[in-house]
DNA sequence: AATATTTCCAG
DNA sequence: TTCGTGG
DNA sequence: CCACGAAATGGAAATATT
């Protein structure tokens, strides 16, 4: 199939805001597909290439096509273009295939040398899809949720079905070739069949299950109860496979980032079974249990062995919370109850999680509690029947932080992009320096800002633009200074050390509650009080415990 | 050795 | 993260 | 009430280039 019909389909995508609509047009094309293409169309509709990632980013796109001009709406600076749509989607993945499989000295400049080869055969069109593509930029309203509705609309199955191999297979595009692919006619039923034969498979990453969120603990009891209430451990979210000796780790997203964790395979041989998949967090701790910033398990789990590294190498501890495979046995879709159980029973007592099952909002509290004296993020409540629904942001699982948040001064603020257009959107923070009088700029933030603030703030901040912005010029882009007179209330996850900001450190997560109109800069809070906050690695503050706390349930 | 670019992580 | 929209 | 996509950050490491 020409990648052009992709193009188009995508483009109609765009034009509609429903979902059904969206999904219809996606499964139209899909309908078209010849068999042996459904992996790529699938990818590039729900915005991935089939190789993950090429090395090709924002920096050779810009070098290539000239910045992005919004007045224009792309880029537009030349190369050659295809007057006619000639290009397959077979062999734009195949020379997508080509850029990544480059490495080595040199490989930029030939990557960029195929890169603009493959644009110079595509069309207008198609050239500014494929960058989006690049950018992981697509805008086209339509990710995996929406392309998983519509391969089951193209296949006449379920949606459920699809979304059961796509969990299962932690690929949509796998998922998309067993129900249209090659090894199946266009047959609904034959197509259901192959969808429901997927079964996890040991040494296969799954999709991960995820959380919701909930203010307080007790909020969180009040939808799950009685629930499992399990340390929520600020560290890196793992994948563990076990086939017999042999163990794979996995993130979050699905990489293998086995070389990088040898004492977590080490940990995985420790179990009592022969093969295993199981679900946990890795986290890197002070000698006294305490998790180290999460900076240090961040930089320790993207580390190769191999490489020459910058000071010590910081072990991880594996806290194991799930079990979703044992021994030829399935467990994704046995209640919770179960899955921890038999985990309990195959791991030594050092690798599980902190938990304990209540249905007492005072012992939950009492718990979170414990949990965040002996340094962790909070607590994740979650329910003891359901299964293991994989990729929902369903609410089995509902995480608990505490909150923290500071009144900082709006010091300057950045046009919006796409939904956003027209407004003043990221906004610049700054903390009061009392020893200098002015202000310290913290980091920046996007989010929590309703439609109603946006409007708000555009409006406010560009009366108090310095200097002054010629609205009716504007071009809605770039950085709005503005005298440092409003006040707003951020929410934030934790002080981080930083080597952008003039004060050393920033903030993690960085969202807006609201507007402090009763306060003035002079009400801020200080540089000084956010330091305060930031506890630097190598200094675990004086709330000392034993290491043996930090592991097991009080 | 220092700098640029890409990728990946968290949420 | 949060928000708004669609269903 | 749930699912989904969009808003676009910031740190750090690996890999290439100068």
């Amino acid at each position: 199939m020409l990648l052009d019909s992709v193009v188009a389909a995508s483009a109609d995508v765009a034009a509609v805001s429903g979902r059904l609509a969206k999904t219809d047009k996606i499964a139209s094309v899909l309908r078209e597909v010849p068999a042996e293409e459904i992996a790529v169309a699938v990818a590039f509709l729900s915005g991935d290439l089939t190789q993950r990632q090429i090395g090709v980013g924002y920096a050779a796109l810009s070098d290539l096509l000239g910045p992005y001009d919004a007045e224009a709406g792309g880029r537009t600076a030349g190369i050659r273009q295809a007057a006619t749509p000639a290009l397959t989607l077979t062999q734009a993945d195949a020379a997508l295939g080509e850029i990544g499989a480059r490495s080595g000295p040199g490989s930029q400049t030939e990557r960029r040398r195929l890169l603009a080869d493959l644009l110079g055969r595509a069309t207008l069109a198609e050239r500014d899809f494929l960058v989006r593509l690049l950018a992981g930029d697509l805008r086209q309203g339509a990710l995996d949720g929406v392309v998983a509705d519509a391969i089951a609309r193209a296949a006449g199955v379920p949606a459920a079905a699809v979304r059961r191999a796509y969990q299962l297979s932690g690929s949509l595009a796998a998922a998309a070739a067993t129900a249209l692919g090659p090894a199946v006619g266009r047959d609904p039923a034959e197509a259901e069949q192959a969808l429901l034969a997927v079964r996890l498979a040991v040494g296969r990453p799954v999709r991960p299950m995820l959380a919701a969120s909930a203010p307080t603990v007790s909020a969180a009891l009040e939808r799950i109860s009685p629930a499992a209430v399990e340390y929520k451990i600020d560290g890196i979210r793992v994948q563990v496979h076990r086939q017999d000796r042999q163990v794979r780790v996995f993130t979050r997203t699905l990489d293998d980032i086995t070389e990088r964790v040898p004492e977590l395979a080490q940990a995985a041989l420790s179990l009592s079974a022969r093969h295993a998949v199981l679900d946990g967090e890795a986290v890197a701790l002070y000698p006294d249990g305490r998790p180290r910033p999460f900076q240090v398990t961040s930089a320790r789990a993207a580390s190769q062995p191999g490489m020459p590294d910058r000071g010590e190498r910081v072990p991880l501890t594996l806290f194991l919370f799930d079990l979703l495979h044992i021994d030829g046995l399935d467990l994704v879709d046995s209640p919770a109850s179960e899955r921890f159980a038999r985990l309990a029973a195959i791991a030594p007592a050092g690798l599980v999680i902190p938990r304990v099952v209540t249905a007492d909002a005072g012992e939950a509290e009492e718990f979170f509690a414990t949990a965040v004296a002996h340094g962790h993020e909070g607590v994740v409540v979650k329910s003891v029947t359901g299964p293991y629904g994989a990729g929902r942001r369903g609410s089995e699982w509902i995480k608990v932080k505490p909150r923290h948040t500071l009144d900082l001064v709006v010091l300057a603020a950045e046009w919006g992009h796409g939904r956003r257009h027209g407004w003043l959107s990221n906004l610049h923070l700054g903390a009061r320096d009392p020893a200098t009088g002015g202000m310290v700029m913290l980091g920046k933030t996007f989010k929590g800002l309703t439609d109603a603030l946006l409007a708000w703030q555009t409006e406010r901040l560009l009366e108090l633009a310095d200097p002054p912005q010629p609205v009716a010029t504007t071009t809605w882009r770039g950085v709005v200074p503005v005298r440092p007179e409003l006040v707003v209330e951020v929410a934030f996850d934790g002080v981080q050390a930083s080597t952008r900001y003039p004060g050393g450190v920033t903030l993690r997560f960085a969202r807006v509650l609201r507007y402090r109109p009763d306060k003035g800069p002079t009400d801020a809070d200080t540089i000084d009080a956010v330091r305060a906050l930031w506890t630097p690695d190598g200094t675990p503050d004086s709330n000392l415990v034993n290491p043996e706390d930090a592991r097991s349930a009080p």
